[in-house]
DNA sequence: ATAAGAATTGAACGACCGTTCTAATTCATT
DNA sequence: AATGAATTAGAACGGTCGTTCAATTCTTAT
C-alpha cells in the first residue's frame, strides 16, 4: 500500500540529521544552508521544499534536541529513588546529553533583531526546560526531608548555572574526563543544602 | 622627539570605543564593520587605515578589555587581607566587570576555521587569565591555612565555571540583582574548601 | 604659497548569504 | 502510454559582508 520509491521523508531526515550536526558545530550564523545542502547531499532548493527557512529549521532542530534530552531524562529519572541520587543523575545526564553548542546557536538567533519573535519565544521556552527539571528535583528533596528548607528559586539558578558553566568545557575536553568535575560540583552543592542530622 | 604633527588618535579612540560597545552587544560575526563605521562617525575605509582587519581589531579590543579587568582587580585585591575575602571580591569583580558578551565573540572567532591561528592563540591566552587569578587566590588560601589541602586545579575549574555560568545571566538581568547569587555561590563553594576547625 | 605627506572618504570589488523561481525528473495513477 | 502531482536540482536574485583603492581634504614644514 502506497509504497514510495523515492520518499522525501528520507531526504528530510537526512537534512535534519546533517543540519543538527552542523548547527551543533558552528552555531547558527556560521552554519550556512549551503553547507547543510552539501553535507546532506540534497540541493539548497530542496531544503526549502521541506523547511520554510533557515530560522524555522533551526528552531525545529532545537526543539527535537531538547525533547530528546527531556524524554531520555524522564526515563532515567525513574531509576533513582532519592532526590540526592537524582541530582547526581541529572549532572551526568547534562554532561553527556546536553547539546551546549546548539543552545549557543539559539542565543545567536535570539540576539539577532531580524529573528521572528515567534522563534525567540520558542527558543526561550526550550532554554527554560532544564531549569524546570532542576527545580522539581530540589522541590522533591525539600518535601521529603532530604534537603533543608531554603530558597528553591535561588538554588535552581545556582545549580543550573554551575552545570551550564561546566558544559562549556565540553568544547575543549572529552566528556568522560569531565565526569569527576560534574560529580564534585553536585557534591559541593549538595553539602550546602542537605539536611543536617 | 617626533611629536605627532597632527593626530588621528581621536579617530582611533572613537573607533575603538564604539567597536567595543558593538562587539559587546552583538558578538563577533553579527557586528559589522559598517555598523562600527556608522556608530563611530568615520568611514569604513578609515577603519582599515587604523586596523589591519576586523579580526585584529577584535583581538585588540578583547586584549584591552581583559587588561582593564585584570588591572582593576589587581588594585582591588590589595584591599582584601584574606583569601576568603578575595574570593568574595573576585565574585563581585567578575559580576560587574567581566565582559561576557565580548568573550562570547571570542568563541565565535575561535570556532571559525577562517580565523588566523595567531588570533585564536591570543584569545585563548586571554580566556585563561581569570583562571589564573582564581588559582592564585585558592593557592594563597591553602598556604596560609584558610582552606584545607585539596586539588587546586579542580577547585579552580569549579569556581571558574560557576562564576562563568552565572555571568550568562547578565544578558537578561540587571547586574545589581545578581549580586546575592554570586555571593551565595562563593559561600557554598567556600564551605566545602574551608578548613574545618 | 606651496609641496609633502597624513588623514579621510566613498565608490567599487568579489564572495557568500538566505531565498526564490523555473524547469527537469521521477513516480503513482490512469 | 499519458497525465499530473510530488520531488529534486540548479541557476539566479538582491543583499550584505569584509576588504581594497584611487581620489580628496587637511595639516604642517618649508
Amino acid at each position: 500500500m502506497n509504497k514510495r520509491r523515492y520518499n522525501s521523508e528520507k531526504a528530510k531526515r537526512d537534512i535534519i540529521e546533517k543540519a543538527t550536526l552542523i548547527f551543533s558545530q558552528k552555531g547558527y550564523n556560521q552554519a550556512s544552508v549551503q553547507e547543510i545542502s552539501k553535507a546532506s547531499g540534497y540541493s539548497k532548493g530542496h531544503i526549502y521544499y521541506h523547511f520554510e527557512n533557515k530560522e524555522k529549521l533551526f528552531v525545529l532542530l532545537a526543539q527535537n534536541t531538547m525533547q530528546d534530552w527531556y524524554t531520555k531524562w524522564a526515563v532515567k529519572e525513574s531509576s533513582y529513588s532519592t532526590a540526592t541520587e537524582k541530582l547526581y543523575g541529572i549532572g551526568k545526564h547534562v554532561l553527556y546529553n546536553y547539546q551546549t553548542p546548539l543552545l549557543k546557536g539559539g542565543q545567536e538567533l535570539a540576539s539577532n533583531p531580524a529573528s521572528s519573535l515567534e522563534s525567540i519565544k520558542a527558543l526561550h521556552d526550550l532554554a527554560v526546560i532544564p531549569m524546570g527539571v532542576y527545580r522539581a528535583i530540589l522541590q522533591e528533596g525539600v518535601e521529603n526531608g532530604e534537603f533543608e528548607e531554603g530558597n528553591i528559586n535561588e538554588w535552581t539558578i545556582l545549580i543550573g548555572t554551575w552545570l551550564g558553566g561546566l558544559c562549556q568545557l565540553t568544547n575543549t575536553q572529552d566528556l568522560h574526563s569531565l565526569e569527576p568535575l560534574f560529580i564534585q560540583a553536585v557534591t559541593i552543592f549538595l553539602a550546602s543544602i542537605k539536611r543536617r542530622i
